[in-house]
RNA sequence: GCGGGGGUCGCCAAGUCAGGUCAAAGGCGCAAGGCUUAGGACCUUGUGGCGUAGGCCUUCGUGGGUUCAAAUCCCACCCCCCGCACCA
């Protein structure tokens, strides 16, 4: 079978009937879902078709459910990485050209991409081919990118009411910065793909003269420890005026000062050991402290002016340790000796664990050496966090002892700000990071910066309530998302380049990405009804939408009935039922989308669900360009075929798991569904079930049917897709085909036929070619894609016919194990069924069980029983080796066999011996165990009801 | 650190919320048999240990506890992965 060929034939016929083009039908109920729109510069990969894959299984689902579901898709132009590449590109970056040809692009199409609209472009194309191939049911019709003017549109609409609410800010924003293309840089732009990381440094000023000493440090609240300031004697210091103020900082943090404060003036350099000796005052607690060296100071950090706190920071510590030991540097600087009596460390946290002085303490477990050690890293990091975590301000903190520390830093931070004893000082702390141009990063402090304040409280109130209507699937992420919406702070909205919107009353700002993408779901409602009528971007005014949208005003730049037709099917599909991502997307997307629905639309309109999946990954791994693993979805199609992959990638693991995509995997599944296929089609032309003819095996198949309809459809319900192919492709075969061993008639295929025919619709929306292909050669004329899903049949649920073929099962498994254990060649078995009075004491342990009385109490409320009594010790041998059985046993099965009552075992073996004397290849008799003549192993008293004892020979 | 997810019989992975059909689904791998000129594919069986009677013993990150009964509930601890933002 070709299914390749099958796939193009139904993707052909459903385009042509225009079957997954959804209109409002005011008399069938809506199911509207979306899936997060790709970002269009790469090709699309297997690992972004498994959130898509998802999303289309459950709208076909739902379609199948009756619904009509509307299922759209547009692409996200906006952003900065295309720009980035186009940038590498324009410099003939080889890198980035292999990458894109070792992922199959032309190389004729990688020269025109140069241009970042053409990136976009040609990607555009490839997802969409790659989401039709896939066999996706969307409406293409409401397709659109955001770069399209109508979308700016709806975008600065967006804006302008979060404005009126008071959700947008403005403020001073650090972000990393190449200083030769004066440009914000994100990982896209560095070499080797480094996010720069930035640290906020506080620079403590320290009164020198009628200058400053701006000290940079992490952990302001040592500032109560501080002996003296190290500088680096061997390096350039220069005397700066920042917004008015003489301070002395290192020569190479001049250029990065002047990218954080507006004001910065070189007044002259300074050679750092002509510091060395002199005094400065500690502007917190009014100490004199003096100024010594360290070659451990690196001036390409921060200021390059350190203060050093002995007693809690392994460096300092070893600084003036090295100072001790080595009188020579002393004299070189001119110093006297007795200065080192003055730098006795100050304790002034204490942290359970630690000693007197915890620096110390850490050095001499880790064994550092001196202050150019590695180690000494080490040892820092373990105290900071230490101390961080657990330890306490001593009294000698003044107004802050008894504090934690993690509060003091706060605290002591805030007040020397706000005090102007210190400035703020952003390094990048994971550096040195290179910009693509060859620049090193640094921080810029852009002051004009836009935000959208999602750290608002009644808005993060407003975003909590519609969080706890949502159905969160699955439920494990709800906490996340009640934990992220706790966290969120103001969030930079726009930037300096790239694709985008222009922000409407600032067009020097483009909206960034994840601000213009949170509410354009509402925005497919419409935009069929722009597309096909090619109305005007101009026309779309702020009035617009609001009529549109939000039902006020009365708009005039477009026509009555065309703003009725929006109004109309804005509400017909609105509010969103289902949403759709990776789970990445939690901490950001999917949380601003909650807070920009509840921002902008009345409750009734807040979207109803959200779905959240993990990744893929590639033979155990990551999927990553640096390995090269990187599978294009439409490569993958022409080697497995689209239904082969939506089952492989939704097969291999439970929602939330990372599933693992691999060539077996794949090839394991296209030869199960070939199987599927295969079996299916011997059985198209059996004849309808004749249910006057159905014996007991057919009865019991037509039951596990029915368990299984209802168990697919649970599933279905909560996305548990990869039990639901399960249990399609898995456990229904296996009952099929102990089924057909059990059975031989004609009627068999009839049972076949009808079985198959629920399977075919079960596994529709996950292999709906291969489906729609046996839906029309079981000679059905309609597609299986608009079929309803199978419902439960009460009138085929059979437990007795499943209670007796798990019996039998049973029998055979016991026999078989015997069989096996003892080597035995059986010529003849005899099985010795319970007798009656077995069987009433069986049931009345169960009766006894379910009615509450207490295991411990079970055996003898079971021998109050007249019956049961009158057997004496044989009843109580009986009863003691079935109560464990009992007890164990599962509720449901003990409220099975209660309403089944007693099997008449005998009766039951009988019917089924010549299958059981076929199975074992020898003569098999049955015989009621208080009657047996033959019995030379005394088995026959082993007898327990559903458990006959068994003697082989 | 904070937050989230996870640790199951060679590997992958269900089971955990609602304790008992759990030596624990399924897939892969492996082994034996069938089929085949051979290989592949396919089918059957087996795959913790012991066992000439359907059984017993040990096991679900570690250590305790609750219970007639724990992979599942409670407590403590160890380890792995991800996010902590301006980036799609």
């Amino acid at each position: 079978m070709d299914f390749r060929a099958i796939e193009e034939k139904w993707q052909k016929k459903w385009k042509e009937a225009r079957i997954f083009e959804a209109n409002p039908e005011e008399s069938k109920p809506k199911f509207y879902l979306t899936v997060a729109y790709p970002y269009p510069n790469m090709p699309q990969h297997i690992g972004h078709a498994r959130t898509y894959t998802l999303t289309d299984v459950y709208a076909r689902y739902k379609r199948m459910r009756g619904y009509n579901v509307l299922f759209p898709m547009a692409f996200h132009y906006t952003g900065t990485p295309i720009l980035a590449q186009s940038k590498r590109l324009q410099s003939g970056d080889k890198e980035l050209i292999e990458q894109f040809k070792s992922l199959g692009v032309p190389e004729e199409v990688i020269t025109t991409f140069t241009s970042p609209i053409s990136i976009a472009k040609y990607f555009h194309e490839d997802l969409k081919l790659g989401m039709q191939e896939m066999g996706y049911s969307i409406d293409w019709r409401r397709e659109f990118t955001t770069i399209d003017p109508a979308y700016n549109k709806f975008i600065e609409w967006q804006f302008y009411k979060l404005r009126e609410k008071n959700y947008i800010t403005k403020g001073s924003h650090p972000i990393g910065w190449c200083p030769s293309c004066k440009n914000p840089v994100g990982q896209h732009d560095t070499k080797g793909d480094a996010e720069p990381e930035i640290g906020e440094f506080i620079s403590i000023k320290f009164i020198f003269e009628d200058k400053y000493l701006p000290a940079a440090t992490l952990r302001p609240e040592t500032i109560f420890g501080v002996t003296n300031i190290w500088i680096n004697p061997e390096v350039e210091y220069a005397e700066v005026l920042i917004n008015g103020e003489k301070v002395i900082v290192s020569e190479s943090s001049i250029e990065k000062l002047k990218h954080q404060f507006s004001n910065v003036v070189l007044i002259k350099k300074i050679k750092g050991s002509s510091l060395i000796g002199k005094y400065v005052i500690n502007p917190m607690d009014g100490r004199k402290v003096p100024i010594l060296p360290a070659e451990f100071v690196d001036p390409n950090n921060a200021t390059g002016v350190v203060m050093s706190v002995p007693a809690h920071a392994p460096y300092d510590f070893l600084a003036i340790r090295d100072l001790q030991s080595h009188s020579e540097s002393l004299k070189k600087y001119g110093l006297d000796s007795s200065i080192l009596s003055s730098l006795t460390p100050i304790t002034i946290i204490r942290t359970p664990e630690l000693s007197r002085i915890p620096a110390q303490e850490i050095i001499e477990k880790l064994g550092v050496k001196n202050q150019m050690d590695p180690k000494a890293e080490e040892a820092t990091k373990e105290l900071y966090l230490k101390e961080f975590n657990n330890g306490e301000m001593l009294p000698n903190t003044g107004e802050y002892a008894g504090m934690l520390v993690n509060r003091a830093r706060e605290e002591i931070k805030r007040h020397l700000l706000e005090s102007n004893k210190a400035f703020k000082f952003y390094e990048v702390i994971n550096g040195p990071i290179y910009c693509r141009c060859g620049s090193k990063i640094i921080v810029n402090v852009l002051g004009d910066q836009w935000f959208i304040n999602y750290g608002n409280r009644e808005w993060k109130d407003l975003a909590r309530e519609c969080l706890s209507q949502m159905n969160i699937i699955p439920d494990e992420m709800r906490k996340e998302f009640e934990n992220i919406i706790d966290w969120l702070r103001e969030k930079a909205c726009a930037r300096r380049a790239g694709l985008g919107t222009p922000l409407p009353w600032d067009r020097n700002w483009i909206i960034e990405s994840l601000s213009d993408s949170t509410i354009y779901m509402a925005y497919y409602t419409i935009a069929r009804i722009i597309n096909e009528e090619k109305i005007e971007a101009s026309l779309l005014t702020p009035e617009v939408f609001d009529y549109v949208f939000l039902g006020k005003g009365n708009p005039s730049s477009l026509n009555k009935e065309t703003l009725e037709k929006m109004r109309k099917e804005f509400l017909y599909f609105y509010p969103l039922d289902s949403r759709h991502s990776g789970r990445d997307l939690v901490p950001n997307h999917l949380t601003f989308f909650i807070f920009n629905h509840v921002a902008i639309f009345p409750k009734e309109l807040w979207p109803k669900q959200i779905v959240v999946n993990g990744s893929v990954l590639m033979e155990g791994r990551k999927m990553s360009k640096s390995l090269g693993n990187i599978i294009p979805l439409r490569k993958a199609l022409r080697t497995y075929g689209a239904d082969t992959l939506r089952v492989a990638i939704l097969s291999s693991s439970e929602l939330l798991q990372d599933a693992d995509f691999s060539d077996s995997l794949a090839r394991s599944i296209k030869s199960k569904l070939q199987e599927f296929y295969n079996f299916a089609l011997e059985y198209s032309k059996a004849p309808p079930i004749d249910k006057n003819y159905l014996d007991q095996v057919d009865r019991w198949m037509l039951s596990r049917v029915q368990r299984l309809i209802s168990q697919v459809t649970l599933a279905m319900e909560s996305l548990r897709v990869r039990e639901a192919i399960h249990l399609v492709l898995f456990i229904l075969m296996q009952d099929l085909q102990w089924y057909l061993k059990r059975k031989n008639s004609d009627n068999a295929k009839s049972v076949v036929k009808y079985t198959m025919e629920v399977a075919i619709k079960l596994l529709a929306p996950f292999a709906p070619h291969l489906c729609e292909e046996l839906w029309e050669a079981y000679g059905h004329k309609s597609f299986i894609s608009m079929e309803s899903w199978p419902t439960l049949d009460e009138s085929l649920v059979d437990d007795k016919a499943e209670a007796i073929e798990g019996f039998i099962k049973s029998v055979i498994e016991d026999s078989s194990e015997i069989i096996k254990v003892t080597g035995i060649s059986p010529s003849r078995i005899y099985y010795y069924v319970a007798p009656n009075w077995k069987w009433n004491a069986y049931i009345k342990m169960i009766q006894l069980l379910e009615e509450g009385v207490d295991v411990k109490m079970l055996l003898r409320e079971a021998m109050k029983d007249q019956e049961i009594r009158s057997k004496g010790s044989m009843a109580a041998k009986f009863l003691n080796s079935i109560s464990q059985l009992i007890i164990t046993m599962p509720k449901d099965r003990r409220k099975q066999i209660l309403s089944i009552g007693p099997l008449n075992e005998i009766e039951t073996l009988n019917n089924n011996r010549a299958f059981l004397e076929n199975y074992f290849k020898c003569e098999v008799k049955i015989i009621s165990a208080d009657l047996a003549e033959y019995d030379p192993k005394n088995k026959a008293e082993q007898a327990i009801p559903l458990r006959p004892a068994i003697y082989i020979e």
